[in-house]
DNA sequence: CATAGTCCGTATAATTTTTAATCGTATAAT
DNA sequence: ATTATACGATTAAAAATTATACGGACTATG
């Protein structure tokens, strides 16, 4: 018996209350009730079912405090991070602004990024108009949409441009929404994506200049223990990655040390 | 008949389908079979149940191409940002890397979150040692945790610093694991959190020196058409504003015009 | 042009999940 | 002592979901 056996409805209710359990230490049908709407009865099965499944460290009923209590070795049965665990934390007052800095959010135009997304799909040539920060508009280009990306920020689409006869990231907000949206079949397959089927491995370490003490608070806060910290994402996605992680700022913490690179095995033989 | 009204797994299936066809213009019983692990008759009930909550303007099934297609005038039953859009268009291939960009991802302690959890439940003063970049460890001091706050970094601390008289943003990482976390009752309630509670509204527009053609861009991808962009937060988190929306960085094509601040009516009466 | 395949839809009975309604126990507060 | 609120358990009823079978519309293919 495992998480997997059971209903998806169920299951997130179990996950919910392992968080709870792993982020807040304890527990209570409560808390199943009010984020599902469940009845007692219901929630009361939810908390025997995860009795069952937690086996190795079960949480304990404290009838003093009338909730259940994490073990103190809990083992959470699905893995999450500090960002599951500010979802749980935070109980969220909906009225007042959020406990949460708000985050610079970018638009998009649905109709587009459904024109994308069905380009995608059919594996077809589309006409834009697209205009960038330096040159402005262009007067229309032929690209060949292959995927969704996001570097944290924005989300980009990931295209053949035969303009630049190479992949390019384009943010779809910048593509015209009067643009043709013209779609064409592809004369001859598509060039591998070879960007985007490159793994790039970036080890960080704490920044040089950093007494000893504090490159062991960085190791602490990043999570690593010994000189590198290993972060793998694609080659594509590269050229993002000292922004997103603030690597040139001024009061950057942590620096590259190396990158490698190495091909990705395709999930399907010729993946473009 | 709404939302509202289903229960939470539907709902749950309802939203996705919602964003399917707000992201992709068109959805199928397979996407909600897929996702949700259900039945291709209850994929089916599902879609008859998102046909009468879309009375406006309802999908409408494209025998050709086999799925439903949105209304070139669709109105989402459920707001979604970019963020959501994403989830759904990045069909994942868990073996290979993520189509995202790693973030930095900070670390945190389980026993020592739930301690304070449990502290701010309670209303008690905890007794930890902390460590800050600068100056090191300290010999361990009494604060009083209020909630928790995310900067989109990290997870914080909101707490009353006895030592320091004042509330602060503390990170969980750099509590000392092997603190007393000894606990005491508030010998006299907290004073209020100004800070908190003072609504910070600022005003950004795009950075001066930008050609009026690279201004509009910057307010087509921000989403803002007058001269403004009104973002809200809360005072005791605008530290990190810079920061998380890039104002200090080389390429910011933003900039801060003038900063506002009110007071946040409690949603209880003396809020801590 | 027949055939297979895939999507849709419907309808039925069988099964599982969930609820509503009660009752019992332990603890804390007044 | 009484009340309130946690928890637990059990029952029958209601609701959601599945399994299964069937038929229609369209496409692609030999």
């Amino acid at each position: 018996m495992t998480l997997d056996d059971l209903k998806h409805a169920q299951r997130e209710r179990l996950i919910f209350l392992d968080r709870c359990l792993t982020w807040r230490g304890m527990a209570n049908r409560r808390d199943l009730i009010e984020r599902f709407g469940i009845s007692t009865a219901q929630a009361a099965l939810d908390f025997r079912v995860y009795l069952g499944l937690a086996r190795s460290t079960p949480p304990i009923y404290d009838p003093v405090r009338k909730t259940y209590i994490a073990a103190s070795e809990h083992e959470p049965l699905a893995p999450s991070g500090l960002t599951e665990a500010f979802d749980i934390l935070a109980s969220d007052d909906e009225s007042t602004p959020s406990a949460a800095l708000p985050r610079p959010e970018r638009k998009a135009d649905r109709r587009t990024i459904a024109l994308l997304h069905q380009a995608i799909r059919s594996g077809k040539a589309v006409h834009v108009r697209y205009t960038s920060m330096s040159s402005g508009a262009d007067d229309g280009q032929w690209i060949a949409p292959t995927r969704f990306t996001s570097d944290g920020e924005s989300v980009h689409v990931r295209a053949h441009s035969f303009k630049h006869g190479e992949y390019r990231n384009y943010l779809p907000i910048r593509i015209d929404p009067d643009s043709s949206f013209e779609e064409k079949l592809l004369a001859e397959p598509l060039p591998v994506d070879v960007d985007w089927n490159t793994r790039a491995i970036i080890w960080l370490r704490p920044k040089s200049g950093l007494s000893d003490r504090q490159a062991s608070v960085v190791r602490r806060e990043f999570g690593f223990e010994g000189e590198f910290l290993r972060v793998e994402t694609r080659k594509a996605l590269e050229f993002f990655f000292n922004r997103r992680w603030g690597l040139d700022e001024k009061g950057a913490r942590l620096e590259r040390a190396k990158t490698e690179y190495e091909p990705i095995a395709p999930a399907w033989p010729n993946d473009h």
